[in-house]
DNA sequence: TGACTTTTGTTCGGTTCCTTACTATCAATG
DNA sequence: CATTGATAGTAAGGAACCGAACAAAAGTCA
């Protein structure tokens, strides 16, 4: 959401000012934000160059990684992390562009079976190539000790707010606090 | 997007698909996705406790911090890092919410200025040691420095978009590529 | 001055996602 | 069996944001 990050001094002041402010965690936190947002724009504005949005483009990965196997749009929402109404969306809109097909499941009357078109893989290998590079060319600055070193204080504060949400799951009344 | 970032291994094994894969790259671009989207939910969640989004708070802060001097919508859009008609909705439910006020501006009767409440203040006031202290239980995992680590490391890869972005502005052609 | 360009705030339609509520189906248990 | 509970997919309504288009006002400059 914000453009810029506070220079530090500003942070040092706010925090005479607010005595929990702690102004290299704060500094950390904003950059994190900042550049994942940035990071996510740049990969949407590539796939915006194909006419494919984020959730399309992640449903459309899901399907074609390893083998032809067909999901369930419930199988999809979990694994891309959405819910299954907006699965239903996501289908729809790629069934309607000809990407997907929905079939019934022989073996379960109310799933659905979601499974790649020949255009949807084709798709795929053309536009996949540039994808790759893309990402590439933004990790561009960090070479490869960069990189684990990012990985690794990443999986740090990861760490952290999966073991915080896990406890909020098992004492709610903490999370109301 | 996605929930979980594929293992080391399944990146490998892509690699050999697509020649433009760099597994290091992508292993690290993933994490930071997925990091900043479990960061950014953290927060929305803490700002959902007081019945505030994203885009709100943002707005506050700005108006908050330092003196009491108002800004328009114009100004506020830029900082926030959004477009002003979605700026107009934003002062719009917090004005209705009492947190702040429109006024003409006395020396161009285009503008509007946009000024806290006392209301609006008592809030900020009110959660923002909370904001503060959960920022830094988020970034507690970190010491110090690995944070200046993380900021540096994230700086850089920044510093390439930006220089992507510049680049694309003053020659489109490159990016329609 | 008067014809331009720019800027301001707003409105409107579209996208993406969520939450809630619903029906149909399956699975387990008495 | 029949009941009860979980699960599948979908529909409807809402929240947040964007982009384009607009009228009003300000700035520019021949």
């Amino acid at each position: 959401m914000l453009k810029d990050v506070p220079r530090y001094e500003c942070l040092l002041k706010a925090a005479e000012k607010y005595p929990t402010l702690n102004p290299g965690a704060s500094a950390a936190f904003l950059h994190l934000l900042r550049t994942g947002d940035a990071v996510f724009a740049a990969e949407s504005a590539f796939l915006a160059e194909h006419e494919i949005s984020q959730g399309r483009f992640t449903v459309l990965m899901l399907l074609n990684r390893c083998s032809d196997e067909p999901s369930t749009p419930a199988e999809l929402a979990e694994e891309a992390g959405v819910t299954r109404g907006t699965m239903t969306g996501l289908v729809d809109t790629l069934e309607k562009d000809g990407l997907v097909t929905r079939k019934d499941d022989a073996h379960d009357r109310r799933a659905v079976l979601v499974q790649l078109t020949a255009a949807g893989r084709k798709l795929m290998s053309k536009m996949l190539p540039g994808y790759f590079a893309a990402v590439t060319e933004i990790m561009q600055p960090l070479n490869d000790t960069e990189r684990k070193q990012l990985v690794r204080l990443l999986q740090k504060i990861q760490g952290g707010l999966l073991a915080e949400q896990t406890a909020d799951e098992l004492e709610p009344a903490v999370a109301a606090r």
